[in-house]
DNA sequence: GGACCGATCTGAAACGTTTTAGATTTGCCC
DNA sequence: GGGCAAATCTAAAACGTTTCAGATCGGTCC
């Protein structure tokens, strides 16, 4: 088949020896003046990267990962059920942009709720089929921080734990939500707020609620209790309690949800009761695709960007990945107007 | 370092070496029997196997790779303006669904709208990292889907191409949807539509304008004519161009949207132009979060299943790779009511 | 008893890369 | 002109897998 060894007018992708035949160099010398290594004579470089340019190599991805270990993956875990809908698409988006420019490629990993987290977790550090990773709906002392810090496994997390590990993280600042969302429901002349809080294992859980208590407490509202029921719960559920609460003599006036797609469930159920959102009833809510402000104005609506924390998080674990430390790769954003 | 060769002792990951040195087998042995050879004993594939999966044995992806140049990869390719909005979330979904049980991996592959639309899927070609590759915004005659036909690289579309070139595809049936939608809105006893359409090079707004059409003319209905503005159109454009239509004399009493988001800017134009929807105005709707039907119970609404385009996507893919024929694989999923 | 056959196993090579451990050349010093 | 250092290059090994081309061993056939 090959007439000359090495023979480069096949029509196969380039490879190193392709280079290493057109120069008459060694194959180790193409691969070190490619990467630029110090013994390897300017004019020599100049002539190989020429070469390499004309020709359109590229290294091949299994040779590299094979000879280093080094995937350039980067794997985005995603949770089937509750993650795929929606916002997490903007965290791709985000996610996808800044790694464009880089070498990584964006994997996603889904798992299901019913699975052990850590499951995927462990799945990629045991086959090291990345060299980092993201995720999110992170609890208080969440397994799969500790089990990657333990093994210094670089990872950026879309929330926080709180057990005292120093690990790279974008967070929206959920504390300063509630109290926002509070305070502009208080403008409005609310006195009477629920909360319909996100599941409570997750660390944003109690970030919300403390702002939503100390909101409270400055305004000198009165809560009005919310039971069995998260802005993870389904649609109809929402509805059934949100019906009940507001056919009830001391309902509130006015509610701080902690998703849009729960938000949706609460103003049908509010309208259904015959109630009108901006008089009768108000509604704060987190927004990411600023979908609530252009279609429901009369709602108060604070921008959540997760495409921001799509750039932050590669941002973080890119850097990690570099050998950086994880203190300093913490970002809470704060709440914007819708 | 190794006292013996090929010591399993060590806390490094098991290869077929670790396997060999533990059953006294050769590493070809090893590899023939867990690829079910037929001229390894069944007693000795049984060894193996048990050996395997005690140790907790995974080929090495990287090695697989660079020897068979199989990746295990599926390319997702999106248009990050347009596409990872929302609705791509689905199909993500519906895709890494399929996905989990096969030994692929999804991995996403972002372009700008800017970019030349052929450059990914020309990357993925060139450097092999794929195995297969799904896309959508097909054109009839998308230069994609021509280029990796000719190199029979195995792939399935979102939407569909006319240039008779026989690829493996799910579509929504967007002539049936825009039929149904006129239909419904004439039993609403609407009498002059608009048609707020997708871009006019993909496929599908072509079809969308047949069943829009010839909906009309089965029911007799007027079209008011629409222009310069598509589904795609920033939110603002499509609101200022629906405000001036509203006002006009002989505005519609209804309109059919190629997507929710164009029908939220749509809705929300209307209602300031003072109409009520449902009573003076008829909107319908493809929606594929249940959003509108769940928040503006007054809009038709025809659903879209993406999360099903996802899964067929993936069947086919992997069918193709497979080395199944690409005649049959063409799904053309109906309008579902809402 | 020699040839042959089927069943079962295996060493070596190859995929493309990086790295280790030199090899070669040149110039300089004494 | 021998020794040495610096500059520049390279062969070979290794990462883990699959596959090619046998090797080995009983047994069978004539």
């Amino acid at each position: 088949m090959n007439d000359s060894p090495g023979d480069p007018s096949t029509t196969a992708r380039p490879t190193l020896k392709t280079i290493a035949y057109m120069t008459g160099l060694g194959v180790t010398t193409v691969s070190r003046a490619l990467s630029d290594a110090p013994d390897i004579s300017q004019s020599t470089k100049e002539r190989v990267r020429l070469v390499a340019n004309q020709i359109g190599y590229r290294p091949n991805r299994a040779g590299v990962r094979l000879r280093t270990g080094k995937t350039n993956v980067i794997s985005l875990i995603l949770s089937i059920e509750t993650e795929v809908l929606g916002l997490t698409s903007h965290l791709v988006y985000g996610l996808s942009e800044r790694l464009r420019a880089s070498p990584y490629h964006l994997i996603v990993t889904p798992y299901s709720v019913d699975d052990n987290s850590l499951d995927p977790v462990r799945y990629i550090v045991e086959t090291g089929s990345a060299d980092g990773v993201v995720f999110s709906r992170i609890e208080p002392r969440d397994a799969r921080v500790q089990y990657l810090h333990e093994r210094g496994f670089p990872f950026a997390t879309h929330g926080r734990s709180t057990m005292g590990i120093d690990h790279a993280f974008f967070d929206y600042d959920n504390q300063a939500y509630g109290e926002t969302a509070v305070r502009l429901l208080a403008e409005r002349g609310r006195r009477r707020l629920a909360l319909l809080p996100p599941p409570a294992h997750l660390t944003y859980a109690t970030h919300m609620l403390v702002g939503f208590t100390s909101g409270l407490a400055r305004h000198d509202l009165l809560e009005v209790p919310l039971h069995q029921v998260t802005s993870d719960s389904p649609h109809e559920k929402i509805m059934s309690v949100i019906t009940e609460m507001m056919t009830s003599p001391n309902r509130p006036d006015g509610i701080v949800c902690a998703s849009a797609s729960s938000a949706i469930a609460v103003i049908s159920a509010a309208e259904d009761a015959g109630l009108v959102i901006g008089r009768d009833f108000d509604v704060a809510v987190k927004d990411a695709f600023n979908m609530m402000r252009k279609f429901r104005r009369e709602v108060i609506v604070l921008h959540e960007d997760f495409r921001a924390a799509g750039l932050g998080l590669a941002d973080a674990v890119l850097r990690l990945i570099d050998g950086e430390n994880a203190t300093g790769q913490q970002i809470i954003q704060p709440p914007r107007p819708g």
